[in-house]
DNA sequence: TTAATGGAAGTAAACGATTGCTGGGAGAAT
DNA sequence: ATTCTCCCAGCAATCGTTTACTTCCATTAA
């Protein structure tokens, strides 16, 4: 029932020439074949619909035109942006992408590894937490390229594309101070990676730099729930208001969660800018479909994407050591939910309700 | 400076012994090898960090163990659930997946499968439009194994995992109904695809059951800015209140256009669900972060990706013809953007600003 | 004693491509 | 006429595995 799949030997011999003439033809190599043969072979290949065989290619030339990619979650809307520019990328150099959802777990993630090596995938693109780096070492000293997205991984041979969350986290706070707000309230998820402890820092000196006091609400830990984002903002928002020290502005670690305060706030009965201005990070499309719009700190991610796999192809091209990393810059997205504070009724609910 | 990997024939040379020994262990052949020798060989696998050439196996065996899936893209969080379903059990069997975004453009799309071909996949999982099934069919006669995603393909050999698009439109319809809504309009974006016309089918046919009069708000021309549903839902709504037929309930064709709706409403001074009531369809999970919550009809999204990836791989092993596909269930997800229509001032000055 | 059996090793031919090397033949240079 | 080049073709090895087949040897049966 089903054809079998013609190789070159077949076309050979349908043309009755050698393999190895059908192979520089077929294979656009710069061999000097003499025109009829190759127009003659052609022919044959196109009339018999030849479709190569990568592997044999593959086998012999050790590349495989693929490259991998290790993420957290696909349905992370910042990671499945990311992608799309990472796929652009390979797809315009003829690189096919291997996809992995690590879900933060390290044996996993140590498996996808072994997994694309044995494929011969010699190119990846890694947003990781394993700790355990012996791994990921061993590999690259075997000829493994990598480029580390989204963290740091200080390792000589790893190449980086990185965000910088401490700007992003400064410029934020820098807008709300610039609004006219004293009391901006800062809630994150758990301060357990790099680019959170960045955002935070860059709030805390922007509030420390304008003599402001600042006041962090920290999440509990995290689940991969989808919603846990959202939830943890509700959960942070409920508690911040609950308190005795309210804010007239509150910026959240990511967009989602600041989707969480906005959807808490107006289920306190609190006006998103009037009583209480929201500063999101991330700038997903989202943000722009909420009521009011969502201002926030836009992170280029299809564009660290599409960068992320051009280092990677030219480290497998050329062969070259990493030239240290990029770092993107962030950019203010100001849309509705950040207003100057109201000096009048609302601030004196907000203190008449207090305690 | 890069290390040489180790192949099955170093291995032998080492242990002394032959390859084929070697390969019968390090592949858990069922062919005998003395527990001494397996042991020896196992040994210095271990020792010198042996690291399988899959593509050698892979050529002599006819068998990647990957498997394709190709999508419009994976930014949309209906793919992007789906392929997490796909990865978990491609993963659970040892496979790994190839992802491409086709972006609706069928050359892409073709290219896409011709190169996945190439690389010996012999199983893909698509969701596509593109309407000639030519090359496809060719590919299905050459071994290939497809399953269909969201979509009638009627082809013989393809097997579909589908959702009742159908039942779910006629649900959400009803639904709307059993609250006591007589002017219920359907915006959607271009009626060009299978699923819409299903989902526009049910609304009609609740619509005529309950003697009520249908009203269709159909987009323009589809763009893939990623904001073009919402922008689409925020236009049509625009439209609809501006007519002279004024909707007391307003049904969307996805959540992302319903945002549009429900942001819209908000813009034009009208409360949801107090004055209109929304209802969506897909059940993201961005539903539950807007304000109010939107009602919607849920799309078991992940287990459509599961249920795809086995059916692919079934029909990868056992060689068997699909037995006919699977139609899933669309479930109401009931929130707080839909209500009772208000039957006081709210229709009083609907009905006062007709013309 | 001899033949039959079967377990456990090795030999070598695939799988489908690429490519270094060899060689034939035509034309140019001596 | 001889030698020297090129151009263009084919042979065969190779990439890393798997596996059909052969071989060897020890054990058992007759």
């Amino acid at each position: 029932m089903m054809k079998k799949s013609l190789t070159i030997h077949d076309i050979a011999k349908i043309a009755d020439v050698s393999s190895a003439t059908v192979s520089r033809v077929l294979s656009n190599s710069s061999y000097p074949v003499s025109p009829e043969l190759r127009s003659k072979i052609l022919r044959i290949a196109k009339e018999h619909n030849y479709v190569p065989n990568l592997l044999g290619k593959q086998l012999k030339t050790k590349t495989s035109m693929t490259i991998g990619v290790i993420i957290p979650t696909i349905t992370n809307s910042f990671y499945s942006s990311v992608i799309l520019g990472v796929e652009e990328i390979a797809r315009k150099n003829n690189y096919q992408v291997l996809l992995c959802n690590s879900f933060q777990n390290p044996e996993l993630e140590d498996k996808y590894i072994q997994g694309m090596f044995e494929k011969q995938v010699r190119g990846l693109i890694i947003s990781s937490i394993s700790s355990d780096k012996k791994q990921l070492k061993h590999f690259i000293d075997m000829g493994l390229n990598v480029v580390a997205l989204d963290q740091k991984m200080d390792m000589p041979d790893v190449c980086e594309v990185d965000f910088d969350y401490n700007k992003g986290g400064y410029m934020a706070t820098r807008h709300l101070i610039g609004k006219g707000h004293k009391h901006i309230a800062y809630v994150t998820a758990p301060l357990d990676r790099p680019s959170r402890l960045s955002i935070h820092n860059g709030y805390l000196t922007a509030m420390r730099e304008a003599g402001l006091e600042p006041l962090v609400e920290e999440g509990g830990r995290e689940s991969y729930s989808g919603t846990y984002e959202f939830e943890n903002g509700k959960m942070l928002t409920r508690r911040l208001m609950n308190g005795g020290w309210r804010p007239s502005a509150i910026f959240a670690c990511n967009d989602m969660t600041a989707f969480g305060v906005v959807g808490e706030l107006a289920a306190l009965g609190l006006k998103v800018p009037q009583d209480v201005s929201v500063m999101g990070f991330d700038g997903i499309d989202f943000g722009q479909m909420i009521t009011p719009p969502l201002t926030t700190v836009l992170q280029p991610t299809y564009e660290m994407g599409r960068i992320a796999c051009d280092m990677l192809l030219d480290m497998l091209l050329d062969g070259k050591k990493p030239n240290s990393g990029i770092m993107l810059l962030p950019e203010l997205l100001e849309r509705d939910s950040v207003a100057e504070p109201s000096v009048g009724p609302a601030a004196e609910t907000a203190a008449g309700t207090m305690h």
